[in-house]
DNA sequence: TACTAAGCTCTTTTT
DNA sequence: GAGCTTAGTA
């Protein structure tokens, strides 16, 4: 198709040669080769307008995507170009899209419509569950090693069966003493569908036997998709690739857009040819290769391609950009994470300030969700609202899963996860040896364990424990028949009361008890918003609100556009997500790049592409910092600087800025052998009053602590005191000065080895 | 069966 | 440090 210059549609404005091509190509195979920051979504969107405009069914058009994050904002921005026919799309993660699809088609592979989908905590559960009841070593069949083998099967679509026989499979379990693997992944596999439950990659597994094993189904949907698009096509994996060109088989009309230099999702099975052997699945495929950088200033860009060459396996491609050099990025080096998080949180600050920037402008990107602790302290002293994403989501804590266990039960009884979470809570004096006799009884008849509860009777020798059951039974009964009845909202309010479980959580007073109350609270209001919400063309059952807490994982309080406020997030996350200003943080060698992802997979090509989409998420301003000391498991440990820093050409680094300690960075690079550069001896300083909160009472190898240093009376603190501070370990007191409360006490502690680091500290134990 | 204190282990990224 | 398990007690 050809526009004359005056002819092209108002939505196609703006695209460079490259995007409008592959824009146009709207038939036949296609990979688009996108850059960081090269408008890869805005070519999605455009694509799927475009053919909206052209007159394309949107029922017809399937957009995968891999994060809930990314769906959203691609139907936000294809709404803005098409409007309310944007709803009409199939767009969202691999996992929602399949997970709809199979509601539909449940009864073809033998699960109830309702089936439950089990998130990783009840995978664990079920997989302890088996391991004890096969009496197998929990220390050698670990609950994360069980899953993580089973998920990277499925990933690879070898079921327990086929596992069991290949010999080549049995023998390195029998070398890593694991014989019975097989057997666990089987009876897992067995538990969970007698459960009518699938986990996270069944999901994928699933949706490939449908179509693979039932041809009318898969004739249907094949014709039905007209267009598949799948985003971040080099993060498929094996299952998700075979799901896709078998959906495209027919029509032919598949395009992919990805970028080999951000693939990072490995770990959980993608594999980096899908995207590399593209080409040969569709001989005919049109390439299109995006190249321009929109996003970062030139500094930017090239340090990430300065990087990126270190790697061997990539693909022929030149991202440059026509923006401006822009500033260097700013390498910081600060004592602890504590100082690194100050630094951050004032130097957004400042930046705010100066530039008249609001918070959403700012984003911190660390490797794991636990250093996100010290930049969440440091930007709430300094009075900067902040939103955190992942982590410990909403829908993982205890109250939440409680009352969204008994919402399970009511619509899928035979869920075994859910009915063991709840049997005994709040305690009606089930106790775990009656419901291991059920689950034993259940295993006996191979029913679900519900069947067994539901008429214990029939079954029971079990006594008293049997009329407690029955009433628990007879209670979720009532629940059931209530919600053939009422709305989500009403049954779970129902229930909520009927337990105890709101009263009691309102009862207890205590810190944790209130904001447990609350978070319960808000479970309500967002089961009420979902029933009521009109926006959404999804029916609003409680089954598909138990769907999207699944697979909806990120925390709905983070979802509001309006609040202004700084991101914390993981670099994974931060994947297709750009911000004006961004802090790389915790770049220290085995943090970033990690320790267990050299050791156990030596994948420090991926380390490398994670912190290549790290810095390529920055527009303008970029810094990097690090600590030369951090606690890890309780304990201060020296850090290196991250072997990536110096991997970044120097021509782009500033090494002088704020806080800097140039020959920090360096004492790495020179071999001193030292991690503890000299120049950290300085001093810290805290009100004594914090110190209340920091005593603990004593264990058996420390004497007791003084009542009348807990009141906080510094005064008996004296030189020569041994004390305990809760981040820098033991140390030895050498100066007081100053009086009461703000009386200071300089310590020594050895923690830091022999550069000693003098701080002014009233956080401690005296010992 | 329920509760508490002490002891042990494991530390990555996501749907 | 946190989360979980075990042992001991009510």
């Amino acid at each position: 198709m050809h526009f004359q210059e005056d002819d092209i549609p108002p939505y196609l404005d703006g695209l460079n040669e490259a995007q409008l091509k592959a824009v146009l190509q709207t038939e036949g195979p296609v990979m688009i080769i996108a850059g960081a920051g090269s408008g890869k979504t805005k070519v999605l969107t455009v694509r799927m307008a475009h053919l909206i405009r052209q007159g394309a069914d949107p029922f017809s058009i399937l957009s995968l995507t891999f994060t809930n994050k990314a769906a959203r904002e691609m139907r936000s921005r294809i709404e803005k170009l098409v409007g309310p026919a944007a709803r009409s799309l199939w767009m969202g993660t691999f996992h929602s899209i399949f997970a709809r699809i199979l509601r539909m088609e449940a009864d073809r592979l033998g699960y109830p419509k309702n089936f439950t989908i089990y998130d990783t905590d009840d995978s664990k559960s079920l997989i302890k569950t088996i391991v004890k009841e096969m009496g197998l070593d929990d220390k050698v069949y670990k609950p994360s090693m069980v899953l993580g083998r089973i998920s990277s099967c499925k990933n690879n679509l070898i079921d327990p069966l086929g596992y069991a026989e290949n010999t080549e499979n049995l023998l390195q379990d029998k070398n890593a003493n694991r014989s019975k693997f097989h057997e666990v992944y089987k009876a897992y596999a067995e538990r969970c569908f007698r459960s009518g439950a699938m986990d996270f990659d069944d999901i994928l597994v699933n949706m490939h036997k449908l179509l693979r094993d039932h041809i009318d189904v898969c004739n249907k949907w094949q014709h039905k998709f007209r267009y598949i698009m799948v985003d971040e096509y080099q993060d498929t994996n094996h299952v998700q690739y075979m799901i896709t060109k078998r959906l495209a088989a027919v029509n032919q009309n598949i395009a992919v857009v990805g970028d080999d230099a951000q693939s990072i999702y490995a770990f959980r099975g993608a594999n980096i040819q899908n995207i590399l052997n593209f080409s040969k699945d569709y001989p005919e495929v049109k390439v299109f290769k995006l190249e321009q950088n929109y996003r970062s200033t030139q500094h930017i860009v090239n340090a990430a391609s300065s990087v990126i060459k270190h790697n061997k396996k990539q693909l022929e491609k030149e991202v440059w950009t026509a923006n401006e050099p822009g500033e260097k990025i700013r390498v910081v080096r600060s004592i602890t994470e504590a100082e690194e998080a100050r630094f951050v949180a004032q130097n957004i600050f400042e930046e705010k300030n100066l530039n008249q920037l609001p918070n959403k402008a700012f984003a911190v990107l660390y490797r794991t969700n636990s250093q996100s602790r010290a930049f969440e302290e440091a930007l709430r002293k300094a009075n900067i609202d902040y939103r955190i994403y992942g982590g410990t989501s909403f829908y993982q804590r205890k109250e939440i899963k409680d009352l969204i266990a008994y919402l399970r039960l009511v619509i899928n009884p035979t869920d075994e996860e859910a009915l063991k979470r709840i049997i005994n809570y709040p305690a009606r004096q089930i106790g775990d040896t009656t419901v291991n006799k059920l689950v034993y009884l259940a295993g006996e008849n191979h029913v679900p364990v519900w069947d067994i509860v539901a008429n214990v009777r029939q079954y029971s020798d079990m006594g008293s424990a049997a009329l407690r059951v029955d009433n628990f039974a007879m209670m979720m009964k009532s629940f059931m028949s209530m919600a053939q009845s009422h709305n989500a909202y009403d049954l779970a309010m129902h229930i909520a009361r009927q337990t105890t479980l709101l009263k009691s959580l309102y009862e207890d007073k205590t810190v944790e008890g209130v904001s447990r109350y609350e978070n319960t609270v808000e479970l309500l209001n967002g089961i009420k918003e979902f029933v009521e919400d009109d926006e959404s063309d999804k029916e609003k059952t409680l089954a598909n609100f138990l769907e999207e807490v699944a697979l909806y994982t990120d925390d709905p309080k983070n979802q509001d556009p309006e609040r202004d406020s700084v991101s914390l997030m993981t670099i994974h996350q931060a994947k297709g997500l750009e911000y004006p200003h961004v802090y790389v943080v915790g770049l220290e060698e085995n943090l970033f790049p990690s320790q267990l992802s050299l050791s156990s997979r030596n994948e420090l090509e991926e380390e490398r592409r994670l912190f290549y989409v790290a810095i390529t998420r920055a527009e303008s301003k970029l810094s990097l910092t690090c600590a030369t000391s951090r606690f890890r498991y309780g304990n201060l440990t020296p850090c290196e600087p991250s072997r990536f820093i110096e991997e970044v050409d120097s021509q782009y680094l500033d090494m002088n800025l704020a806080g800097l300690k140039r020959e920090g960075v360096h004492n790495r690079f020179d071999n001193s052998g030292s991690s503890l550069p000299n120049r950290f001896e300085r001093s810290y300083t805290t009100r004594a009053s914090t110190l209340l909160k920091q005593v603990t009472p004593p264990n058996n190898s420390l004497p007791p602590v003084d009542p009348d240093f807990v009141e906080g009376d510094m005064n008996l603190l004296k030189v020569g005191h041994k004390v305990q501070h809760q981040r820098f370990g033991f140390g030895e007191v050498k100066e007081i000065e100053g009086e009461g409360a703000n009386r200071k006490a300089t310590v020594f502690f050895d923690a830091l080895g022999e550069k000693k680091l003098v701080l002014k500290f009233a956080k401690m134990r005296i010992l």
